[in-house]
DNA sequence: CACCTAATGGCACACAGTGTCAAGATGTGC
DNA sequence: GCACATCTTGACACTGTGTGCCATTAGGTG
């Protein structure tokens, strides 16, 4: 079964390659779910066995390491306040885009000047804060229903007001230096 | 020309007024264009000619309210400090919805509970952030790179939060107070 | 009446996404 | 080795969105 699955990663990896070659020279409109396929060598149906739109191919490479900022914020310290528990995920998503700057900064570019990306990617933010509200919640210290959907939401702010200014910088600003920024601007460690 | 302009006017707002009618009872998915068009009475090509996708027959409708806030918050005094001002343009949304509650909060659950329309909706946020930020920065007070986008994204941060908690609760919260609560945990009037 | 502009309808087309079915590969028990 | 269940794949057909193009019609102007 192992073995079933290895081969279904590669087939999977293959396209989200091969997509984002494709993708990156001829952009995003311009590149048909054909041409993909085709170079993938195959078939059109089995694209959208492994990915749902052909938005997902270019926006799950960005979502892997959303979800792993999720999981790490559930490991964080019960008595640590919120605001300081979203600030190392948040951190925790940086270090991951700096593993590989070139192709993050390319991909943000992407993502925020495409609409139907950009669109895709927001709602893929929009259930980031909610699950990282659940997560806040789940260990909460305090009452709180609106408190940690703020918290949430203004930590996710703070990284899209960040990568903004890092893509219109094209990657001459430091990305973690611009969120320590947008951080402190929202008083974000003392929620 | 005027006449000219009205009766386009008259054409786009029955579009709006079936759409709306046929989505609600039937659901967004389930609607085609095909059916809103023959109930208005036109062809299936003038709808394109007036809504840019099937989406932006419904997320148009917040549209109005959002762009009235930008519009608003252009002109707030110069010497008022950012984050009252934004919330005042937020205000001034939310009256817009209590203006017809029911209605609003129909629309405001639709787009919540369906992925292509929160995703369209998302990104128009995404704009007025920029178009706030944009207004604030043309009579700013400071230097500010950061600090703006990050009013304006905290603000919207407000909104959607007091929104969903509003839907959630099936409007039985009063939206503004939601709005306030959630103005106050992020601090907004002290930016 | 002739003329110009703008809106419309109808058609064809490209592309995304889905359901269905037959064929092939893989792993299991006899 | 053989039969069997399972999973993946390719191929085809189909629905629905969105766009380009062109002929027709309505409204306004000289």
């Amino acid at each position: 079964m192992t073995l079933l699955e290895r081969k279904r990663q590669l087939v999977k990896d293959e396209l989200s390659h091969v997509a984002a070659q494709l993708i990156a020279r001829n952009g995003y409109e311009e590149t048909t779910v054909e041409q993909i396929v085709e170079a993938a060598g195959v078939s059109r149906r089995t694209f959208f066995r492994y990915f749902r739109s052909k938005e997902d191919v270019i926006v799950e490479m960005i979502t892997v390491v959303g979800e792993r900022a999720i999981a790490e914020l559930a490991t964080r310290p019960a008595g640590e306040p919120p605001g300081v528990s979203v600030r190392h995920a948040l951190d925790g998503m940086v270090g991951d885009y700096c593993a590989f700057p070139a192709k993050s900064l390319a991909l943000t570019r992407m993502i925020l000047d495409t609409p139907a990306l950009r669109a895709r990617y927001l709602d893929r933010q929009f259930e980031w804060r909610r699950e990282a509200a659940a997560a806040l919640a789940r260990r909460g210290d305090g009452p709180a229903d609106l408190r940690y959907g703020m918290i949430a939401g203004i930590a996710f702010t703070a990284l899209d007001v960040a990568l903004v200014s890092w893509a219109g910088s094209e990657g001459r600003e430091d990305l973690a230096e611009l969120l320590d920024q947008a951080c402190d601007l929202a008083g974000l460690g003392s929620l």
